[in-house]
RNA sequence: GGAGAGGUGGCUGAGUGGUCGAAAGCGCCGGUUUGCUAAACCGGUGAGGGUUAACAGCCCUCCGCAGGUUCGAAUCCUGUCCUCUCCGCCA
């Protein structure tokens, strides 16, 4: 969230980022609530301090029908208190409902749009876009042949949307993620596994809403938990409510972990096998840094992705994500989008978000300077590493070769264990041995 | 999952209803002393918010978190989260 003081000195200023971004919200309404709230607070304040002094007199007199009478004048002050700080608490809970709703504000260079349709093309990857001599395949045709995915279990066991990896997808699941760890862990991000679950409270601080029919966020019932759509999630909850010393800024993270979403209303072609499932793997990056160092820190995470993409030799072009396509945290936003031959397009594969102090404001997480005094906030930031379901769609369908073959990336091999998947027949399957305990 | 103990300032740790935002020690900052360092000594040292030109003053709030009792709560009560010990279960 914005800081409350910031809307109402900029309440022209927020307006507009609102509608830049799409957002409906009455900041006026807001400016006018905190208006009112102060002249509350201040009677609260002042009815307080008077309450105080009375029951300080109170342990000092002595004599008991001066005691009994000062009591009687505390219990109509402490009354008036309460009636008066209801009324704050309802101002105060009104602002803030609408204060959660403002967005972040826009970095000034990002493209003014409603939606995606507005994202622009900043640049794009080294690595040429694929031609094939034969009609290429999608990854669900190549999954299927070569027995890489079964959607058709994972229906059986979870429903649509999910699925099991099989053969060398698994081992390409896990060659990501080390060949990711092992770029960011030499750029001196800590490598970190992270629950896979997180308090509910923890999910709004980074702004997603476990509530309502459009939530993207699975609950678990009769707990306040619910599954993490990202480690971002996580990584940026680490710090909830604690201050850190400037001189550990910045600190980087990254961190492996299961991304669950419910992607309530989305369906189509553009979701088609592995590009929008309930469940997959993540290799995130996270950063807490300085205000003043956050701009260059999401260069440095966007490199970092075009850095990961070029080891694995995909084609991808970079876009600078539209006003209207932020969501509410981001101040600005980078979208890596890998070239996906099964779809004709780009699909996206990776997204890095400066979310300046939007976040860190919820979660309070703030930093001290050595020699100063007070805290402030901190700024976060994120993006993705690798998301292994859509990497694997590029992989898959760029790589793929006339015979059905697919080349594996050369930084992938020494996990996989062999540079191309080969067709296999599905009767190869095999039996799946007893299950021993321990 | 069951039983018990506990959560206090950067840290250790006192404080069981009334000038307690909180003793003491450590740490940290400034100063004195000193050839330099150390030691010793003196002083200072939490955060958030309101008011304000002010990081001056004044005021409010904060002793895990949320409620309650009371004129008054770090202290009493309830709930909750977390930590520790024991038991149970378990990869």
């Amino acid at each position: 969230m914005l800081e409350s003081r910031f809307i109402v000195e900029n309440a022209e200023e927020v307006n507009a980022n609102c509608r830049r971004r799409g957002v409906d919200v009455d900041v006026d309404r807001f400016v006018e609530l905190e208006r009112l709230r102060k002249i509350k607070l201040a009677e609260v304040e002042d009815l307080n301090r008077r309450a105080n002094q009375v029951s300080k007199s109170i342990g000092q007199a002595r004599d008991p029908a001066e005691r009994e009478a000062r009591k009687e004048e505390g219990r109509l002050l402490r009354e008036q208190t309460n009636v008066a700080r209801e009324a704050l608490d309802r101002l105060a809970a009104e602002a803030e409902s609408i204060l959660r709703s403002i967005p972040n504000l826009s970095h000034p260079d990002a493209p003014v749009g409603d939606d995606d349709a507005a994202n622009l093309e900043l640049f794009r990857g080294p690595t040429p876009l694929p031609e094939f001599d034969f009609p290429p395949r999608d990854h669900v045709e190549l999954a299927e042949k070569l027995d890489l995915v079964d959607f058709e279990a994972g229906a059986r066991v979870a429903g649509a949307g999910f699925y099991f990896l099989r053969h060398e997808a698994v081992l390409l699941e896990l060659a990501l993620q080390r060949y990711a760890l092992a770029v960011l862990a030499a750029e001196g991000f800590i490598p970190t596994t992270t629950p896979d679950l997180a308090r509910n409270e923890i999910l709004e601080g980074i702004g997603f809403s476990p509530r309502g029919p459009e939530t993207q966020i699975y609950r678990l019932d009769q707990t306040e938990l619910s599954l993490v759509a990202t480690a971002e999630i996580t990584l940026g909850g680490m710090l909830a409510g604690q201050t850190i010393e400037a001189e550990d800024l910045p600190l980087k993270l990254c961190g492996v972990s299961h991304c669950f979403r419910t992607e309530a209303g989305a369906a189509g072609r553009a979701s088609r096998g592995l590009y929008r499932v309930h469940q997959f793997t993540k290799v995130e990056m996270f950063a807490f840094t300085l205000p003043g160092d956050s701009d260059a820190m999401l260069d440095h995470l966007r490199d970092l992705q075009c850095r990961l993409f070029d080891g694995l030799g995909l084609p991808y072009r970079v876009v600078d994500t539209a006003t209207g396509d932020l969501g509410g945290p981001a101040y600005r936003k980078f979208d890596l989008e890998a070239w996906m031959p099964g779809r004709g397009g780009f699909g996206e594969v990776t997204s890095t978000s400066n979310c300046t102090d939007y976040q860190a404001r919820r979660l309070n997480i703030r930093y001290r300077v050595k020699g100063e005094k007070g805290t402030r906030f901190a700024h976060t930031l994120n993006g993705t590493a690798v998301a292994v379901s859509r990497a694997l769609i590029a992989i898959l369908e760029n790589n793929q070769q006339a015979d059905g073959s697919v080349v594996i990336p050369e930084v992938l091999r020494p996990v996989v264990g062999k540079d191309r998947i080969e067709p296999r027949h599905r009767q190869q399957r095999g039996a799946i041995p007893e299950r021993g305990k321990g």
